[in-house]
DNA sequence: CCGCCAATGTGCGCTGGCGAGCAGACCGGG
DNA sequence: CCCGGTCTGCTCGCCAGCGCACATTGGCGG
């Protein structure tokens, strides 16, 4: 495949070790294993993966900074991204999280070349990645893929929506809640990492603030925490403790994504 | 012109007095007044327009309901529209304003028959009209028609973020003052409609939040209100006394539509 | 002119989250 | 083995906005 010979002569790739590489071939063999991806007609896929190249993305990667040029876009695989919002007087406030179901660069679909928002690696992993000429070239030929990215568009739309509801209404405990179990969807692991320092920044409430709502959680057996390590023990309890806002999202993944 | 046999035979249009019809008329001669038509180049917008048929929107009038097909895509011309998220819990929360900078029916430029959202009358006056249908058979020939629309997707994406922000962050006088500028900026007029009650339900607070904040605000001259009807009297000085949304709003429709 | 209702004004106790500051616990590096 | 920095736990006073209840005002229809 076109794609692996590239991947070859990725530096990134390069500098993985054999078994990685082996995983990802594998991957990349398959359904790519990016949901928006996936959705597409076969030929359609694979001359985009044909232009991607994948790339390891490290925790705490800037990907995108405010109001600079976008170079690439991103579909992240086994790597999850967070976009911060800054609040001018120099906080900050997550208003999207992108993981394999979607795409990093709505910007650049709809036509801009900046984005007044942050975009951070929140979940170490695989993503494939393309430079934003080329991809604007595919997305003007393409119509399948201007579908696909418009049905995730309707869903991001809706879920910035809910996320408005969410911050203003609900009670700290279950907006903790709900981000935990979005984070560990994105991260297809039951362990994954987030201090309460960078919870409470995403969510836009004080570290102690999230030190009690986790700490409530962890008394509950719902949650285990040390460290910057954070484990899901009990899914359905964390369910029962998050606001219905979690749950509305996810209805409203299957009925836009369809199925 | 073809629009103008279109709009003689429409019932609402025909209801008008000579004297409302004569303004509709001119007005669609020209620019039609819709910024998001305005841009488009004129071969483009003639056929447009003559798709459209105008109409007289009013006051509290519901033009979208919760999940239910959308018939018509609307362009706002001196009418303004308010669009709803309900929050589960029998409440509501406005989610976005549409005037005529914009059109109201994205979800049907995204490939979805309905929406989660209502969409009610907050600024009675004219719109233009259009069946679903015909749009989206227009919306896939005319590349200039979708260019706009999607400046103008990525202008409200930014203006949702910013109000979750602001609903979250700022304090209530703050975000009263905003809300009034946006409606002020919508309805072309110094005077318009809203009760607190009305008000509060759109910004998600108690009725009596609004009760303060306005008194506040007319304590200060910067605004005079009397069972229902609004005047901003200064405003720059409720500029100053709004948050920083509004601002950043601004600023960021001038970058994206482009000075 | 009266009655009624929508719109506005006010008071009271409550509480979730804030800001600021400090204490212990744990971990990795020198 | 100790040191320093990161992560977590706890406290105290404070306040914006909440829920609830009731008072007042002004306009409009009968």
């Amino acid at each position: 495949m076109a794609m692996l010979n590239g991947a070859a002569n990725n530096r990134l790739l390069t500098a993985l070790p054999n078994s990685d590489r082996q995983r990802i071939v594998s991957m990349l063999n398959g359904a790519a294993d990016n949901r928006l991806l996936a959705a597409l007609p076969s030929s359609d896929r694979r001359r985009i993966l044909a232009s991607c190249e994948p790339v390891e993305l490290a925790l705490a990667e800037e990907l995108y900074t405010p109001w600079e040029p976008l170079r690439f876009i991103y579909f992240p695989i086994s790597s999850f991204i967070s976009l911060i919002m800054p609040t001018g007087d120099s906080g900050a406030f997550e208003v999207g999280m992108v993981g394999n179901e979607g795409m990093l660069g709505i910007s650049l679909v709809l036509g801009a070349e900046i984005s007044p928002q942050r975009a951070v690696v929140q979940g170490a992993g695989l993503a494939l990645r393309m430079e934003a000429a080329p991809f604007r070239r595919e997305l003007r030929r393409n119509k399948a893929l201007r579908g696909e990215i418009d049905r995730y568009l309707q869903l991001r739309m809706g879920q910035l929506a809910q996320a408005t509801i969410c911050a203003h209404f609900h009670l700290l405990e279950a907006r903790v809640a709900r981000r935990l179990l979005m984070t560990q969807d994105r991260s297809r692991a039951n362990t994954f990492r987030g201090t309460h320092e960078v919870l409470a920044s995403k969510l836009g409430v004080r570290r102690v603030g999230v030190t009690e709502a986790a700490s409530s959680l962890q008394q509950r057996r719902l949650i285990h925490y040390s460290r910057g390590d954070i484990t899901v023990l009990d899914r359905r309890g964390l369910m029962a403790a998050a606001c219905k806002c979690y749950k509305a999202d996810r209805e409203s993944y299957d009925r836009i994504v369809g199925q």
